[in-house]
RNA sequence: UUACAUGGCUUCAUAA
């Protein structure tokens, strides 16, 4: 079985849910060996990490109704609690950690960091706050906060620029419980530092973080990249690249590269944006994404260069395996629209069409 | 062998 879950846990892991389900009837079907918790539950978290939800409803039904066989664990229902919540659906979270706690399986540390995590992306940091209460205090829920749960709520303060300061306060309060914040933690101060442009208290949590151990990460970096390109300071910003790979020691990744490159083009440094993504191209370390072409290609848009900007669009899947989808058709169209025959526009729009893509 | 936190783009909506 533990062959087969590997398999199936790799498979979804890079998307290919089908094979994976694929794999899963034939371990139904063998004699020998048949689906454990394991193999459910990394199939129904294949299943929420592709929004079909309902489908990872499913097996847990089949998992509840047949009896004495595979029973759902913590597992399986925090990954489904933390399924509902990445996708907005808080309700139907809770709903399941009914159903967890029906069945007399505690929610635990995870289960909870999810329910967070998901109430802080929805806007809802009133109810974030409450259940991070009932979490400190040891007699609730049976969990306290620990590194993640931290790092959540700090993510969730930073949201809001004037509520840096509170995210601070948390900050020391977890040291202040013995908790180490990590470089999650230390990150997620950081950008919430830069997006409320304090960036002196920024630099200031940079070297405390190397003061205690923890280095700058790629994170840490593009973080600051981001951040300098969108004050205009783009020379800073290729200096603070450079260094970064020559001092800090660190291989620049895709996100790092697409806000080098977005930072340029939005500063109108054609050629050196151009350059900077012949570098990612050829940087064995990391291969374009589709969010990299559509900052390239909405650059080149923005800055007339549609023809470029096409065969870009039409080479990318043989360059790189990344299909264009409707975020990367409507940018091109975009483009069309504004510099183009407005039949050459319409062309467009019938193959996005044809694709099942709607133009916006 | 399985789950939870940080950085990138476009449009739109919301908020102001």
């Amino acid at each position: 079985v533990t062959t087969y879950n590997t398999v199936m846990d790799a498979l979804c892991k890079d998307g290919e849910i089908a094979k994976a389900l694929d794999v899963f009837s034939e371990l139904k079907e063998n004699k020998k060996v048949s689906p454990d918790v394991f193999s459910y539950n990394c199939l129904i978290h294949g299943l929420c990490v592709s929004n079909r939800r309902e489908q990872a409803m499913m097996l847990l039904k089949e998992m509840m109704v047949e009896e004495g066989k595979v029973m759902p664990d913590v597992f399986t229902f925090s990954i489904l609690v933390d399924g509902f919540c990445k996708a907005g659906l808080v309700l139907e979270a809770r709903a399941v950690i009914g159903k967890m706690i029906q069945r007399q399986v505690r929610p635990n540390i995870a289960t909870y960091n999810s329910l967070l995590d998901g109430y802080c992306l929805h806007r809802q940091l009133e109810e974030a706050k409450r259940l991070f209460g009932l979490m400190m205090m040891s007699s609730s829920v049976g969990c306290r906060p620990n590194v993640r749960s931290y790092s959540i709520m700090i993510n969730g303060y930073c949201k809001d620029e004037k509520m840096c300061e509170e995210a601070k306060l948390l900050f020391y309060d977890m040291i202040e419980k013995g908790l180490r914040p990590n470089s999650v933690t230390f990150n997620t101060l950081i950008n919430g530092f830069c997006s409320a442009g304090r960036h002196t208290e920024a630099q200031e949590l940079v070297k405390k973080m190397c003061d205690q151990g923890q280095a700058p990460d790629v994170v840490t970096y593009s973080i600051l990249l981001k951040h300098l390109c969108e004050r205009d300071h783009l020379n800073e910003a290729m200096i603070l690249f450079r260094e970064i790979e020559s001092i800090a020691q660190l291989k620049p990744d895709v996100q790092m590269y697409s806000i080098l490159i977005d930072g340029l083009w939005k500063a109108g440094k054609v050629e050196e944006a151009r350059a900077m993504f012949s570098r990612l191209c050829e940087d064995e370390h990391v291969r374009p994404d589709i969010v990299t072409y559509i900052i390239v290609i909405s650059g080149l848009c923005r800055h007339g260069l549609v023809d470029e900007a096409y065969d870009l669009f039409r080479t990318m899947e043989a360059a790189s395996g990344c299909v264009p989808n409707a975020d990367c058709y409507n940018v091109i169209l975009r483009g069309f629209l504004q510099w183009k025959d407005p039949l050459d526009a319409k062309e467009l729009v019938q193959e996005m069409e044809r694709k099942g893509f709607s133009a916006d």
